[in-house]
Parts: C-alpha cells; structure tokens; sequence
RNA sequence: GGGUGCUUAGCUCAGCGGUAGAGCGCCGCCCUUACAAGGCGAUGGUCGUAGGUUCGAUCCCUACAGCACCCA
C-alpha cells in the first residue's frame, strides 16, 4: 500500500468497475427496497444540497444491499420546463433571436439538442459522488413511457371529471409569458408608497378616498368597498362613484373583508389583478375589467391615454394626472409585499387567463360523482394521517397537512414549448376534445367536432410527471417490459411493482408541497398504494456561518471542487463566471481572495461524504465547515494507516484463524467493543441518525482500535508468546475487515480499496466488499471481564502519561515504575499486563512496594484503591505534585459532598428509583476508595 | 398575523430527567520504527433570561428575549 491516502488514485477506478460488474442493478433477491432519487433538471450541475441528500441515499442503498436487500435505487431527470426553455431562450438572445423567430417546433428541436448535450454533465457528477444508482433505468420526464404516464393521467382525470378548464386569475409571469404555481412565486417586502386617491360620489359633493400601493390598476376597479359597519360611511353604501381617469360609474359595497383600522377604510376593487379583489368581485357578482396585456402593458380596456403604457409608466401617468386633477391625496412611504417570480425575477401580474386545472377542493361533482378533494386530496392527507407514510423527523407532517388542509386548485398548464403538450384538441365551435391522440380524443366526443381539430398550444407543469415518477419510472402504464432507444429493457410494470411503495424518499422540506405531496396524490390514485413509507427530510447546506448559500454571496461551494481540490485563480474565474453586475462580481471576488487564499484543497470524495453523514443530524440546516471535511479526511488517512500497519505486520498468505477464543484480553475487550459499536450502527441507520453512525465509527476506528488496540497489539506481535501473537494477527485483521464493511456505506472508495489487501489473507471469496455481508453484531462475542481487564489497563497508562507528560518527562526516557496498594486483582492485573505497561508507557518493569515499607517520594496516578507511583528523584517537581494532589483531593471531596447530600436527602432515597440509590450508593464508595488512596499518597509525599 | 424550529466550550454541533460531551481551534511537550493528515497531555461551559413542576431540570411546563425558516 501507498504510504499515505491518495483520494484521487483510488477513486480514479473503482465507480466503473462496480457499475459494469451489475452491482447497482437489483440483486433479484430478497425483500425489495427502493429509493427514488428526486430527478435533478436535466441540464444542471451538481450542487451541495445534491451531494448531500445523494450521500444520504447512497449510504441507505449500499447499507439495505449488504444486508441484502433485493435493492433499487431508481434515478434519472426531470426537464425542468421553465428553466430548460429559459437557458435556450437566454442562448438565442444571445445570437439576436427569440424563439418565436424559430418557430415552436425547430425551438423545442434545440432544446433537446441542449439537453443531449448536457444531459449528462449531473448524472457523472454524480457518478463522482459515488452514487450507487442503478443507470442502466435512468429516466427522463419527457421519455416515451414516462410521456405515455403523464398522457393516460390527464385523460383520466379529465374524464372523472377531475382536471377541468377554467377561466380564473393566476399568478402570471409577464416576462417569461406564462403562468407559475404559487409555489413558484416569492413574496418580498420592497420600499414603495401608499397613495391616497380621492373618489367623488355621483352627483354630490362628497367623495371616498382609497388608499393603494398600485395606483394603475383603478383603470380597472369595478367597485370601492367599506366595511359593513362602519358608521362612517354606512350612508354611502349602494350609492355610485365616477372612477376618476377613467370616468366609469362604480358603487360602493360592503364586506367584512375591508380592515376598518387600515388605511381610510376604503379599498378599491380590482379583481382582474388582484386575489382578495378577486374574491369581493365573485361574491358581488361584479364582471372584472382586466387592464392589462400579457406583457402588462395596459390594453383597450383602458382609457385612451394609457393604452401601450407599460405598468409602471402607466403609473407614473396616473400619478401624474391625479395630481393635476387634485384628486392625489397623499403619497407616503410604505413597505409592501411584492410577488416575485422566482424564475424570472419579475414582479408577477395576477391575470385573469384560460387554464388547465386538478380539482383539489371539490367534495362532490354535479353528477354524483366524488369531487378531487374526495379523490385525490383526501386519500393523500389519509396516507400521513393514518402513518401509512411516517416523516422522519416526524414534525414535518404537520406542514404536510396544514398544506393539504388549505389546498387551491392546481393549476398545470403552461404557456411554454419545452414540455408534455396538453392532450386536448378544440373544434373551430370552441368545444374540447381530451384524448392520448387526437384519434381518442375523437373517439371519446360527446359532441362532434365542428371542422378541423387544433391541439392545445399550452404544456403541463414539470411536477406533473414529476408526481408520477413512483409508478411511471416502473413502467406504467404498460403492463410489460419498457425498452429504451436502445432496445434495452429498462423498466417492467408487471415486475417491478414490488418495487411500489419505495422505502423510503430523500429529500428537502422545500419541496413537499411541490412533489411530495403530489407524489401522493397521484400514486395513490392511480396505484392505491403510497409511493413511499417513509420521507426524511434532509436539512439544508448552508455555508460554515449558517448563510444561504448562493452565487451573487459567492458562499456557494462546488462539490467537486472539494474532491478535486481547485486552485484560487480558477476559483475566482468560475464563481464570478455568471455574475453580471459589476459591484457583486467585485465583492464576491474578494470574499474568495480572503476565505481560500490558497484555493481549496482536494479532500476527496469519501472525506466529503464522511462529513455530510456527520453533520446529518434532525437539525433542519447543516452548516458546512470545510475545517470539518479535512478532519475527516484525515480520519480517511487513520483507517489508511491502520490498515497499512496491519498488513505490514502479517506474514505471506493466508493468515489462519487460531483455534477456540481468542488468545489476550485485548483481542476479546477489541471484539467485545466492535460488537456494541454495530449495534449502535445499526439503530443509527434505521432512524437515520447518520451523525452518531458516524461519529460512532469514527470513535470505535481512532480511539478504540487505533489508539488501543493496535497500541496493545504491538507487545503482544512482538512478544515471545507465539500463540497471542498468532491470535492477534489474524484479530487485527478480522476487525479491520468488519470496519470496512461496516463504513463501507459511508466511505466507499477507501474501504473498498483496503478490502482488496485484506480479503486474501482471510480467503474470503468475495470480490468487492459491496457484496460482503453487512457486519452484525451477532457475529462477534462478548467478553465483560476481558472489557474490564483492559479499562484497567487503559487507567493506569493514562495516569502514567498524564505524570510524564505534566511532569515534562522526555518521551523517550525510560522510569521506574512503582505500585502500592490495591486489591488482588490489581497485583494480578499488574502482572498481567506488565510487559504492556512497561513497552507502551516506557517503563521500567513494575515492582511492588509491600504495605507499610518505606516509599520513595513520587508522583503518583490513582486507580481505585492502587497508586501507580513515578519515583521523583531527579525528574519531578515535588511541590507541582503536591498542589496537584491537593487539587485533586479537593475535588473528590467535592463529589462525596454532593453524593452525600443526595443520599442524606429521605425524599430522594424515598423517591427515586432503586437503581438510582444504589448508583449513587457505590459511587461514594468509590470516590472514598480513591480518596483514601491519595490521602494515603499525600500522607506519604509530606512524610 | 398563523405555523415550525433554534439558543449548550472560541467555532460547528450532539445530549434532552439522575457524575455536562464530540470534532475543529487554542496551549504545552514530542518528527517514538502505521499515520506530523500524527502521538501524548492540558485548558475551556452558572447548558439564552425569569418563573414553575420534581427528591432532583441543560432536558418537562409557562412567560419573555434574540435568531432562523415556512405560510398569509
């Protein structure tokens, strides 16, 4: 082996061998167990959040298959509607187009061209991370089959009555051209202003004044509205205002809905551009006047002067003109909620527009039958409910419920090209024809067609498909075998279904409401199973100071620049790559100068993904600390080592088990740690507490077998006794071989890499540790007494190193070793382990002082009722050891003091559990055992 | 406004009713033949504040403060 740990070399090879030897596909045997990997877009890259979650399904994949599990991990991409069709977009403006100039379909033929060109930039990303994914069934949103699930899923929705066309307001992007979910729209507090704007009362000299943030949109008010009770203007209600600029007759109504204490009480009433105004108009009955094109420039709807005017310059005029007719009131400051578009930055318009929708709130339908939220939402609230499907941590279930509780309608079409094209025809008479083709849609007429059929222009939302994904990526709705281009067989309904529910989803709490909860809704209908057990909800990577990360902070980290290392100019060149304005560009520079100096080091992928399963605690961020990755690359380069000394210290060949139990203390103590360290390890994994699994192993590898262990092994390898060397040779490496597997899941490149030297010498027939059995502890005795001897063992040689070390007594220098007092188990003990002592603590061989002898001033380390003593002549500091002994003295009494209190107190021997009493019974006793000792040794010191 | 979390060592975080823990950092001594990406040792905390429940509270309850995030 290398002389140290190489991350690069050893990750270089094994990820393809694994993948063509067929070790990511399912086994075929035994219970099935299926994660489903939340599809990335298609055409992103890698980024942290990624990383992590992977690592988190990529340990539960190579964890479930060890035991083996019949286990599939199912990936692939979605196609991202949206930002796919934006990139493109953003790429012919770049050469002076627009996708119009190309027209829909030679647009849509170069974003696949797009998407064949960087499709597979995040799947080998991701094959970097080592994700033990099962490729030969990747999946894309807009495949065939996946494309033939989302087809079947409308029409039969549409045909139960369940996905309905509307006219409705929508949150619409004037920019992009299309309506966004809810979901997908940011409310941010901007500075703005509120104007007050005086209504005059019809025929009278009275007037209202409305107070607004959006003073354009009185072109399209249709009414004002003032509280039911509010005496102030109770006389005004039904009366008629001239809605000024416009001069069109308005009324004033009553609805509770108006905030008395805001503003003047009186809230003007646009309900094509606004929700709540929305509301007041559909309970008034008041037809709404939509101002405003898709690009919200106002249209002929408004009155002459503003037509063409872009929103905000329509404001501007309104303002103006208010001003001149001395109706502006007041313009003061005020901080408002804006509605942002997270893909496109622009302020969002609601608008009222032709759209598909999923009923999600309908109990019952005209005709009898049940209505989406019988259908579709309830079953879906049901599945969380009843704990067929448990969140893990559990709390995120309430804000899965509350969530379905108020659900809206779902609105899934969109004004894009990129996507799965409505599969809905109309006749030149207006009507709707739904069918897979326009040859079902035909079939399934009720009335007939009046001349040609025209599909619809519009595509479906990408969680669409995306809710869909549990089933359709198994092959539904064919009932047989799914082929790729290829001819290869890559999905099978009528097989796979045992495969539905999955065990479990890995993924971010941001999405629940998009995929999540859709994914329910969706399995469950057209399946009746859940589409997974369980969801853990991973936290979110923020960086080291617990800030979002983000490009225009420059904070953003790029997994692969953390395996591979990457140097400060390239750093700087790729972070600021994307960033346009010149102020950011410049400050993000800077941070990077100052947080990586000298670039970042390559740490590797198993280091990387150490660190993720040890910060993967319930907490619902992580905070990434890049001191903490190169802590745990360092624990890589321990394991390394560990592995190299044992190698080095074995024989040619086959190193043979000895017979019956293992011959020293140590090797049992070793074994019988090892065992409770699996069983922790396998709690950890199924409440999925990855930062004690790996702290656990992090702990049972370097302070237990490195620093003990492998510490106690070298006496014995190098001692006369053949058989304990023998026995401990072939230990060392039984253990060494079960930590690999058992860290395996965790890191697998190492561990694999070391398994390759280990496995020959146990002659183990297993060609990759992947295949190995998962270690249990079942496999490995305990032994208490071999446990007890070496906590002994390990009191006495600290209390060694601690006077060597406090007393600046030169490593190298070999002392006397003196030991007084004690039980009979301590001289037995002593003999025992005497050679060990003497090697590891640089002894001199131990020599008893018999009770009531004289003794020589010393240090001394109590345990129990011995004192280890360290003679003081010539090396020690008689006062130090006084004023540490005093120290220490006082510090015992201090802890008798609080036994004795304890168990002084009736309440507390009355009340609390037996076991407790007694805990603190014998704790006394041993404070009081070890108290006399140093008394004893103080004693001896002034004497 | 409604909801969900968080506040423990210098930093990042575990613990969550019975002797306050880890990693990293800091300090001291060591290039000891697996590992200086290392070894050995040491320092460091009235567990956000105030009440309450309890024999006993960092842990449970209440209020308050501060900080996040989600939904309006």
């Amino acid at each position: 082996m290398e002389k140290s740990f190489e991350p690069a070399q050893i990750e270089s090879t094994w990820y393809a061998r694994w993948e063509a030897s067929g070790a990511f596909r399912p086994s075929g045997q035994g219970e099935p167990y299926c994660i489903l990997l939340p599809p990335p877009n298609v055409t992103g890259t890698l980024h942290m959040g990624h990383a992590f979650q992977q690592t988190v399904m990529d340990m539960l994949v190579r964890y479930q298959r060890m035991r083996g599990m019949n286990v599939l991990w199912q990936v692939g991409t979605d196609h991202a509607g949206i930002a796919t069709q934006k990139i493109v977009e953003n790429q012919l403006a770049a050469e002076g187009k627009t996708r119009h100039d190309l027209g829909r379909e030679p647009f849509v033929e170069r974003v696949w061209q797009w998407k064949e060109e960087s499709g597979s930039t995040i799947t080998n990303q991701m094959r970097r991370i080592g994700a033990a994914a099962d490729w030969s069934r990747e999946r894309f949103t807009m495949d065939e089959g996946l494309s033939a699930a989302v087809r079947k899923v409308f029409v039969e929705w549409y045909r139960a009555g369940l996905v309905y066309r509307g006219n409705r307001l929508v949150n619409w992007d004037p920019v992009l051209g299309t309506a966004v979910s809810d979901l997908e729209v940011n409310n941010v507090e901007r500075d703005g202003h509120m104007w007050s704007i005086r209504y005059p009362v019809t025929g009278s000299d009275e007037s209202l004044v409305v107070a607004t943030t959006r003073p354009e949109t009185m072109l399209g008010d249709v009414a004002v509205a003032v509280h039911p009770e509010d005496e102030r203007y109770a006389h005004l209600i039904g009366k008629m205002l001239t809605l000024p600029l416009s001069n069109r007759e308005i009324p004033v109504i009553a609805d509770d809905y108006v905030d008395r204490e805001f503003g003047t009480g009186c809230v003007k009433i646009t309900p094509a551009h606004d929700f709540n105004d929305y509301a007041i108009g559909q309970r008034h009955k008041l037809a709404p006047i939509t101002i405003f094109t898709l690009d919200a420039k106002v249209n002929d709807n408004g009155p002459e002067a503003y037509r063409g005017l872009d929103r905000y310059d329509a404001r501007k005029r309104v303002l103006a003109d208010l001003e001149a007719a001395g109706l502006l009131v007041e313009t003061k400051a005020h901080k408002l909620q804006v509605p942002v578009s997270q893909r496109s930055d622009a302020v969002i318009e609601p608008m009222l527009t032709d759209q598909w929708f999923v009923d999600l709130t309908s109990d019952i339908q005209a005709d009898g039958r049940p209505g989406g939220r019988r259908a579709i939402t309830e079953p879906a609230l049901d599945a969380v409910r009843s704990g067929e499907v448990k969140f893990v941590p559990e709390n995120w279930s309430t804000t899965y419920t509350q969530w379905l509780d108020n659900i809206q309608d779902w609105c899934i079409s969109r004004q894009l090209w990129w996507g799965h094209r409505i599969p809905a025809w109309y006749d030149e008479a207006g009507s709707i024809f739904v069918g897979e083709d326009e040859a079902d849609a035909r079939a399934h007429a009720a009335v007939a067609p009046v001349g040609a059929l025209k599909q619809d222009e519009d595509v479906l939302d990408t969680w669409f498909s995306s809710a869909l994904w549990p089933f359709s990526t198994l092959g539904w709705p064919l009932d047989g075998p799914v082929k790729n281009e290829r001819g290869e067989v890559i999905a099978n309904w009528q097989a796979d279904k045992i495969f539905l529910p999955s065990a479990v989803l890995v993924t971010g709490f941001d999405i629940i409401f998009f995929w999540v909860a859709r994914m329910v809704m969706a399995t469950k209908y057209f399946t009746g199973q859940v589409p997974f057990r369980e969801v853990y909800i991973n936290a979110i990577v923020r960086d080291a100071e617990g800030q979002k990360m983000s490009k225009s902070k420059g904070n953003t980290l790029d997994p692969l620049d953390l395996i591979d290392g990457i140097e400060l100019e390239p750093l700087v060149a790729k972070s600021t790559r994307s960033l346009l304005i010149p102020q950011v560009r410049e400050k993000v520079e800077k941070r990077i100068r100052k947080e990586y100096p000298e670039g970042i080091k390559a740490i590797g992928t198993d280091a990387l993904r150490f660190t993720f399963a040890a910060l993967a605690s319930y907490s619902r961020t992580i905070n990434f600390d890049l001191k903490r990755a190169e802590g745990y690359k360092a624990f890589c380069n321990k394991l390394w080592n560990a592995a190299r000394f044992v190698l080095m210290n074995l024989p040619e060949g086959r190193i043979p088990a000895p017979a019956g139990a293992p011959a020293t203390e140590a090797e049992r103590w070793i074994l019988t740690r090892l065992r409770q360290t699996l069983a922790a390890v396998e709690q950890h994994f199924a409440s999925y507490r990855f930062d004690h699994l790996a702290q656990a192993l992090y702990e049972f590898v370097w302070n237990e077998y490195c620093d003990w262990f492998l510490e106690l092994s070298k006496p014995a390898l190098n001692g006369e006794d053949a058989a304990a060397a023998a026995s401990t040779r072939h230990t060392l490496l039984v253990v060494l071989e079960a930590v690999l597997r058992a860290l395996h899941p965790v890191i697998p490149f190492i561990t694999e890499e070391i398994y390759q030297e280990v496995a020959p010498r146990l002659s183990l027939a297993e060609s990759s540790v992947y295949a190995r059995p998962y270690p249990c502890a079942a496999d490995f005795a305990s032994d208490a007494a071999a446990a007890a001897e070496i906590e002994w063992f390990k009191a006495v040689l600290s209390g060694i190193r601690r006077i060597r070390s406090e007393m600046n007594i030169a490593p190298g220098k070999t002392i006397p070793l003196l030991l007084a007092g004690g039980e009979a188990t301590d001289s037995t003990r002593a003999a025992k382990f005497a050679a060990q002592i003497a090697f590891l603590a640089r002894t001199e061989s131990p020599a008893w002082i018999e009770p009531g002898a004289e003794e020589p001033a010393a240090a001394a380390a109590v345990v129990g009722s011995l004192r280890v003593l360290i003679p003081l002549a010539g090396l020690i500091d008689l006062g130090a050891e006084q004023a540490r002994l005093a120290k220490e003295i006082a510090r015992v009494e201090g802890e008798i003091k609080k036994c004795e209190g304890k168990l002084g107190n009736a309440n507390f021997v009355a009340n609390a559990p037996a076991e407790v009493v007694a805990q603190e019974r014998q704790r006394i006793v041993d404070w009081n055992t070890q108290l006399a000792a140093m008394r004893e040794q103080a004693g001896k010191l002034k004497g």
